[in-house]
DNA sequence: CTGGAGTTTCCAATCACTGGAAGGTCAAGA
DNA sequence: TCTTGACCTTCCAGTGATTGGAAACTCCAG
């Protein structure tokens, strides 16, 4: 099949998937004689595969390592449940600093009367305290 | 004071205050007759703002609007107030993203043994299911 | 034989940096 | 006086995952 239907199929839009073949994730693809890419059921699945880590936030390198396991019927689980949880750490660490940019805002927020007077300890704070908590 | 001792001042590397004049953000510093950046107290202090500011996730462009109300001393608290709220509900829901797909990593992960065998459901679910809870 | 839909490649922009190259300026030390 | 070295300058490129556009090609229908 051609790219657009195999971008109909995964829901990878045709750009992507020229640039995820172009970072060598996809398992080698044909061309026609007209030069045209021609996609198989295996490189659907790859993509659907590829879009739901994407997804899940994990990065495109990551992905390529899941998909060479998932080829390699051989590999231990083990693998990719390391994988599973390192990337869960990093997400759980980036949600962690949100929640404090959070707690800070809202205190923030919380300080300033939003009225037509210029008064306002959030550009205070921005200019001379230093925020934490 | 030169953009070393800028930089010392306000924990901002001398690459990116270079950066933040080009993008706008600091009142005109002047020049030294050799070419070299001069920078006042009122520029260290703009960098120190603009530091915690990035600390607090806000992007450039907002930042640029928060310095221009806190250089106007006639501003209504109302404009920073708004500006603040608008980024703490885009950080809550990048926030809420990520918890959600921590919740799915959690399940995927506990439902892989991690051993030295190939069974892998989380190579299962990112191939043929859909991720949902 | 013309139009349009689909495809190809390549280049650029996004965002906030970071690094490096190549060169200018200036004070201290030999 | 000459040189070293620590500064400073500008410009260019790369990061990550996309998206957009341009210019050119194939192919099918009208």
């Amino acid at each position: 099949m051609r790219i657009g239907e195999a971008a109909l199929l995964s829901g990878v839009s045709a750009k992507l998937i020229r640039y995820y073949e172009n970072e060598g994730l996809l398992s080698p693809a044909g061309r026609d004689k007209n030069g045209y890419r021609d996609f198989d059921d295996r490189n659907v699945y790859e993509l659907r595969f590829i879009k739901r880590a994407r997804a899940l936030g994990f990065p495109i390198k990551q992905i390529a390592e899941l998909l060479s396991l998932w080829r390699d019927t051989r590999r231990p689980s083990r693998k990719v449940r390391a994988l599973a949880e390192n990337h869960r750490q990093a997400i759980a660490s980036r949600m962690e600093a949100h929640r404090e940019i959070i707690d800070v805002l809202t205190r923030l927020i919380e300080s300033c009367r939003g009225d037509d007077r210029p008064e306002c300890p959030i550009l205070e704070e921005f200019g001379t305290r230093r925020m934490h908590r």
